[in-house]
DNA sequence: CGGCTTTATGCAACTAGTTGCAAAACATCG
DNA sequence: CGATGTTTTGCAACTAGTTGCATAAAGCCG
């Protein structure tokens, strides 16, 4: 049940509409916490009715009429409980990695593209979070929230840096697998 | 929508009833898909009747009464086309990372414990990967399947790494920044 | 102006996973 | 034998995320 967190700590950080927000989730905090715009709409209307944030006033409020929101006192005090309250992690899932094991079993063929398709794109990923990194953390100015943050893109970092790599070794473990004849 | 195809898997490699399955699954094949005997008995019924898997035969079927399944020709067929057809990865989400996003919003404190928590938790999913390890691939016997198999162990304890690396320095960090204060 | 595209909001149906609970068979122990 | 506990199977309700589509306003272009 993290969504609406997600929703209140993005307009924590700057009040904003659905449409921004799911633009924000794009860049930024759908890193770690994607969300589709469905999805944002909905929750921002749950958000405003159980009176944690509310739409910024406007002439003509209507549908197809931009509507922001703040947050409101209530919404801060349950996204610092939120914060606060231990959890405990939820059971990792990755279908690449059950792919490759029932490929160990069905005799792996056509399995190679895919992992060179998904090494592409953490090699983007990771070229986008250096790019980042570049960008909004120079050595200097390490405000303790900046700091924080710092830590989360790196988390995100060596992360894709684990995925290039394993997937990279992948691939020759696989070119190798080839040679020697993979069927079972 | 890999479930059916981590049940195929199993049972591939092992005819098994629901009860047995969901063992296996706590031991080895939910290290990367979980899932609860309820799922797995949904799953099976489903895979049942849609002629991947059959019932062994039993003298006394009835509710209590241990079932076990084998894949049918159809089961491995699908399994198969699934493992060959190309997949997007599907987008990350991770709840620690967004609560200290959060937590530099407003003022992270209380989310030390439970970084600490979680450190324990990877610390000891690495050691229990590590002896798996040293159990289950031993220089020698390195068939392709073996390979595989080892290639997939080998990010689980990659990852592991990561997240216990990550976190003691999260928690240093987050020292540090207790001595210079940390609210907003 | 009238049609086309973009911006913006939003509903509804569906899919997958979680949680809570229960029932049938079997084992054990007094 | 009967009470109690364990194994095994399973239903039902709920929660969260996905997909497909609809609607309204505003901007652009000829």
């Amino acid at each position: 049940m993290s969504l609406p967190h997600a929703i209140l700590t993005a307009l924590m950080e700057k009040p904003s509409s659905g449409l921004e927000l799911t633009r924000r989730f794009d860049r930024s905090i759908g890193y770690f916490w994607s969300a589709t715009h469905q999805q944002i709409y909905r929750e921002l209307g749950r958000l405003e009715s159980e009176g944690h944030i509310r739409a910024l006033p406007s002439d003509r409020p209507a549908r197809g009429q931009k509507r922001s929101y703040e947050v409101l006192p209530a919404g801060r005090a349950e996204l610092a409980r939120w914060t606060a309250a231990s959890q405990d992690p939820k059971p990792y899932r990755d279908a690449l990695l059950l792919r490759l094991r029932a490929a160990a079993v069905v005799g792996g063929t056509g399995i190679e593209a895919d992992l060179r398709r998904h090494l592409d794109l953490h090699r983007a990923q990771l070229a986008e979070y250096r790019a980042i990194e570049e960008r909004d953390f120079p050595p200097d100015r390490v405000t303790p929230q900046d700091r924080v943050r710092h830590l989360v893109l790196r988390a995100g970092i060596d992360l894709e840096t684990f995925w290039t790599e394993w997937l990279d070794h992948a691939l020759t473990e696989f070119a190798d697998l080839d040679g020697t004849g993979t069927a079972d």
